[in-house]
DNA sequence: CTGTATCCTTAAAGATACTG
DNA sequence: CAGTATCTTTAAGGATACAG
């Protein structure tokens, strides 16, 4: 967020994740890297995001450890790392969540593995396979809470 | 995003979801809704974003049809709706990556079912229960890809 | 092709005071 | 308690020109 607040400093790990991919572009350029991309101008055609811009975030990237430079100096590979690479996820809930949502159940991209199978949604589950959903998921302070996140699961 | 970019207009639902909840303060208000706030003054000292500007996003999500006004119009409750409460294995994504990378595995909340059986880390499968990963996946057209859309998959 | 350097614009966020 | 109304600040993003 712009003036004042650093989301990186609350004691919630989803404010953390946010302060690393958390702004507009960041999520958009991860994907487009998912797609294959991994020249700087491919990432600013498919995203039509100014030089400068594409610049700065693709640098912010790096020092999160999202992304990693590689081949020549002049001309660059941009690489997920294994922590890009695990906010796969995430990118494929947040998507399914649009194209249910707000595209209207029309996908603008398919997603399939290898073999050409669709993805299906992103559920929750218990290590056990048991299916967690928005009326039975419960939370609690973890083993990272301070003492303010302590006292506010403690009261519930 | 500030001035000019408007991701819902892009054809990536990705985008559009973003265009939504991209924001940095809608997801964290979202979260908390999740943990059982539902009054103004709780979202307020949760966060402690300004006033006016947890305001200004509440009206934003309902405008979305991801928050509901109940109650009384003097003392109204949030609510999530259907919408909202779908966004959660997307959230539950982001906190997951959060913890394991940004909180070194050290959460500061803790997810389990109903029954304290705790959450398992998110992951993808094909509708036939096979494990997708960003090294199996595969992005094509949907059927809501527009021409140039179409064209970026059609070459790969 | 891959950036860097400037300058500019603007929307988002903050502080503060006030109201029903 | 739940906002609204102003005013100010600032950081993100955009446009453009230039460089290796």
């Amino acid at each position: 967020m712009p003036p004042k607040s650093d989301l990186s400093l609350l004691n919630c790990s989803l404010a953390r994740a946010l302060g690393s991919v958390g702004d507009g572009w960041s999520l958009l350029i991860i994907r487009d890297a998912f797609f294959g991309l991994s020249r700087f101008s491919d990432f600013q055609k498919s995203s039509g995001v100014a030089r400068n811009i594409l610049a700065r975030r693709l640098e912010a990237l790096i020092a999160a450890g999202i992304l990693r430079r590689e081949g020549s100096d002049t001309r660059p590979l941009y690489r997920l790392t294994e922590k890009g690479r695990a906010l796969l996820p995430a990118i494929v809930a947040l998507m399914q969540w649009g194209d249910h949502w707000e595209s209207e159940d029309c996908a603008p991209v398919a997603l399939t593995d290898a073999e050409g199978g669709p993805v299906a949604p992103v559920r929750l589950e218990t290590s056990a396979g048991a299916a967690v959903t928005a009326e039975t998921i419960r939370f609690a302070a973890g083993p990272g809470a301070d003492p303010r996140t302590a006292a506010f699961f403690a009261r519930r």
